[in-house]
DNA sequence: CTGTTAGCGCATTCAA
DNA sequence: TTGAATGCGCTAACAG
């Protein structure tokens, strides 16, 4: 009893055509969206009926074909998350947590790798094609017509890792110039005048060199030579980083602030090949939380970000929106600066 | 003019219905096929009219909604990626590199996170519902009937990171059994006898020591202690790793083969910390590649397995499938031991 | 080259 | 408690 045009070739009978609802329906006795019913509303429909209607749907092996669900409802349960980069990437453990808790609650995660900025406009609507209930953005967009799109897609959208003056619509992060600053402040109480910088090619980094460079300036501290390097973010960019710093500057820093924790590792390498001693004799100071605050490398200080707990938030705004709750529009989730001495 | 029935609420006129293929067509005086025609097979439309409609679908902004397109051609265009972890993860550069050409095809990406085995089937029923056009797998999944039901889904699967006997479908990896054997055989050649292991608990992990002790028993060479300690794998482990063979055995080990880049690290920390020099008293392998071959950590020699090239025979595999073009259902994408002295 | 018809698989609305 | 009709937005098949 072949349906009406499904498929044209002549299949092997092992590729049996996907069961559906209908299918379901008739076995059982009743209509399709009796079928529906004892499947998502199962208070909706007897005791009775359901039990029959379930007992089909494992006979038949029937699964649900979310495309055609997600069409006539217009509620996808797929949520976007445009991040530059998986591999070492920064990100990583907030995605990771919120992809967790999105999961749980029934959604799903559509990536899209917003690396190479020609084609991000294809890729946006590739994206948005796909009528994501929520998007997650991690890194920044590059034109300013993207960012528009997103914020009149009608569709909640999460900015992570940053929180800054012209929301797209609900922010999760902290302030990178604060990072800079709070750095800046807690090592000149230390003493540390000389304090230099060693980053890679990124707009956040950038504005958390800033704040270290104004606290500085505000403070009367000497003006230190500032290396950025281009992306990606490897230990030689800290390896080539600290060099230049060196041959640079006659009078060598006594703190490097570097741009992430695997740039601060080649900072350290290249500070112990060349036999000074970290940290007493220079500090080194990463960003990020590599190791999801676990364990430090030696010392190696670290502003960490708590990204778990950013990945958390980042789930929690979009899970509430789709609940229709009132949610925070802006979470601070802040940062802490951690000390490590040595061994 | 409004459509029949489409919202039940009254919306802010900001917050305007999508605009579809029958709008369009309407303005532009054809049939709503002539605009799909337009859009994707242009050379079926006369010059005249798909510029005409072309030009309407620019004013009116239209954009497809892809799920309809979806449902109705039953090719999603979208790849699940089902993997462990994105966070810290070995995988990433794979996967990364596996999305980004998928994404220059025209296909998206869906991440399914495999880590907890407990909600595996629910995971993969969600994923499956989707309706994939393809699925990579690059951890183990962990329940025989998951593995049925992947085998049997009528996808096409490609299984990174692995060469096994019981393929699902397509494989693209390598014999971890291989790199164990490899290791072994390398540094005995160059007098290291005494190889001892710092590993996560891991089953690829497991293989390749397996083969570094079975090409050890073969040689002779005493059979050296094996520390195995709890995911996730940090640089903690290898500290404690390297702590506890040192503190079991009274002859240390001249080599230890570590589960990945990240373990190894943490047993050089550990060994500098105790005043062993790498690799003068202690070689330390690790296995991975962190930095993408662009730069290894001074002394710390490894094992690289050239992730980007997986990546891409991962995709090219899926796309050639897609096209139904003939493929290789096995691709060994080798390994590389790569040894560094220092600085 | 263009349009008509019909269907993808499911769920909302309303009626019974 | 159940079902019929219909639409979600798009496109394959066929006709003209």
């Amino acid at each position: 009893m072949a349906r009406k045009s499904r498929r044209s070739l002549a299949l092997p009978e092992s590729a049996a055509l996907p069961v559906t609802v209908t299918d379901v329906a008739k076995q059982a006795g009743v209509s399709p969206i009796t079928v529906s019913r004892a499947l998502h509303r199962p208070e909706l429909v007897s005791k009775a009926t359901r039990e029959r209607v379930l007992e089909v749907v494992r006979r038949m092996d029937y699964r649900p074909n979310l495309l055609a669900g997600s069409l006539a409802t217009s509620r996808s349960h797929l949520v976007a998350i445009l991040l530059p980069t998986i591999a070492n990437s920064i990100y990583a453990n907030v995605v990771h947590t919120a992809i967790d808790r999105l999961t749980e609650a029934g959604y799903q995660s559509l990536i899209g790798p917003t690396g190479y900025s020609a084609e991000e406009e294809t890729l946006l609507e590739a994206i948005l094609g796909r009528r994501p209930d929520g998007i997650i953005l991690t890194g920044t967009l590059h034109t300013p017509a993207c960012r528009d799109r997103l914020a009149n897609a009608g569709v909640p959208v999460v900015e992570a890792w940053d929180l800054s003056d012209h929301p797209l619509d609900i922010q999760v992060g902290f302030s990178h110039e604060a990072v800079g600053k709070q750095v800046a402040e807690h090592f000149l109480a230390k003493g540390c005048l000389r304090q230099a910088i060693v980053s890679v090619d990124d707009p956040r980094a950038r504005r958390r060199n800033q704040g270290l460079k104004q606290a500085l300036l505000d403070a009367g501290a000497p003006q230190m030579p500032e290396v950025i390097l281009p992306l990606p973010s490897t230990w030689e960019v800290g390896r080539r980083g600290l060099a230049t710093l060196l041959n640079t500057d006659p009078a060598p820093p006594d703190l490097v602030f570097c741009s992430s924790d695997t740039v601060a590792l080649g900072v350290i390498a290249e500070a112990s090949s060349r036999g000074l001693r970290v940290p007493q004799d220079l500090r080194v100071l990463g960003f990020g939380d590599t190791q999801n605050g676990r364990f430090a490398w030696p010392a190696l200080s670290t502003v960490s970000v708590n990204s778990p707990a950013m990945g958390e938030q980042v789930a929690l705004a979009l899970l509430r929106r789709f609940a229709q709750q009132p949610t925070e529009n802006r979470v601070d989730t802040g940062f802490e600066l951690i000390e490590r001495a040595s061994t």
